[in-house]
DNA sequence: AAAATAGTGTCTATAAGACATTATGTC
DNA sequence: GACATAATGTCTTATAGACACTATTTT
């Protein structure tokens, strides 16, 4: 029990901020956007999620969206869900900061070149290299990642890492990406078809040198509940 | 997109509060901690929930803790997770405020006297009765019992609302209370026994006017996932 | 023996998971 | 026709859910 005496609660005012985890993925990996840190004396140039202060008139999503522009220079619409709030008193080593972090999803074929750009400033870097982020972002990102796989086990949040047109097996390779187990091609198929959430074009994807695929999308723009996959 | 344009990000400080569902399975019913709020002229004896501000050099834990012992009496050992953070710009009337909000649980019969009895400053409600409360405190309410609604379908997290000792009726009667849906008997005690989650005891609950039952304990006092329900 | 709850089993339908071959397009 | 991926089906085992009666204790 905490016994601590607070002589006047109307001065209790904190710093809040907010850190996103941008995910996307590219190649059948899972990438995530850092941004280089440069905050001596505690952080010289270390990779750290994109993040900042909350102003006063703003939401968290609001913040979210004003500093992927300023700070990662990333203005394409994206899936945004609240992840967690880290309180504890000495997460950033200048003094107390509450993160209300945020778990955001974009599809790589949707940004546009500035955004797929690398610099010293900001980049995509695979989830298993991102190691050593400032402040306590190792611990964001890892409670991002397992709230994404578990995430896209019961819904269908997936869409929003897809470009709006894709194969079955581009649908299993991004599960795979961010499982990172191999799943049975027979068996995805079956049972995600069998879900009935995704419509068959009448198209096929064309341009490989070996046979095109079928194209499908999600019958439905919004995220909503599957069976357990 | 946001544009706008903030100055100096150093000032950019916010009132940081928690406020807390706290649950209760009494009688076979789901029941949740109410405290008068009196804040003219927004809210003049209006339930909320329990809630106040974070002192520095706190986190949203130890605060909650505090809290609910100044304001609703509470000393008990908790079940504490955390919900969801709120942070609508005029959720509070009387300025910004963002809520680090709760959930928490803990045995009726566990409780002490003083934590049972409902005076006019806090109280004990059922669920279905807690409505008009004060601030966004229903929406609040209505974001904890959906989480505690899918927590105990794939988690032990009911055993927070249990006393050490229960039988598997008493067990299924808190599943029923929650969900507020009724349970077969036999399939619930087979699948239940099947995780292999409880411990026969060699006793059974004595001073019924009718045939004793069975009384389990958890094998494992840590809340752990389980097949869903 | 009456009352009240405790405790148990079977059947059906559906889902999960293991597993290998044929089809179809490009070059 | 060589190559590379697309597409498909069966079998086994496990789980979900519907459903009703007997057992045991108290009074």
């Amino acid at each position: 029990m905490a016994k601590k005496q607070v002589s006047n609660e109307h001065i209790k005012f904190a710093v809040l901020a907010t850190d996103v985890a941008l995910f996307t993925i590219k190649e059948d990996e899972l990438y995530v956007r850092v941004i280089n840190v440069n905050r001596p004396p505690h952080f010289v140039n270390v990779p750290g999620l994109p993040g900042g202060l909350l102003a006063p008139d703003e939401t968290a999503e609001e913040a979210i969206e004003r500093l992927l522009e300023d700070k990662a220079l990333m203005t394409s619409p994206l899936h945004l869900e609240q992840l967690y709030t880290f309180t504890k008193i000495d997460r950033d080593p200048r003094g107390r900061v509450v993160a209300v972090a945020y778990l955001a999803l974009v599809p790589w074929d949707n940004l546009s070149e500035k955004e797929k750009t690398n610099s010293n400033e900001v980049k995509w870097v695979r989830v298993a290299d991102a190691k050593k982020l400032a402040y306590d972002h190792d611990e964001i990102l890892d409670v991002a990642v397992k709230r994404l796989r578990s995430r896209i086990s019961y819904t269908t949040v997936i869409s929003r890492l897809l470009p709006r047109e894709f194969t079955l097996t581009e649908l299993k390779a991004a599960y795979e990406a961010i499982l990172q187990t191999a799943l049975d091609k027979r068996n995805f198929r079956k049972k995600f078809l069998k879900m009935d959430v995704l419509n068959p074009l009448e198209k096929e994807r064309s341009g490989t040198p070996w046979r095109p695929a079928q194209l499908y999308e999600f019958k439905d723009r919004k995220v909503k509940e599957i069976e357990v996959l």
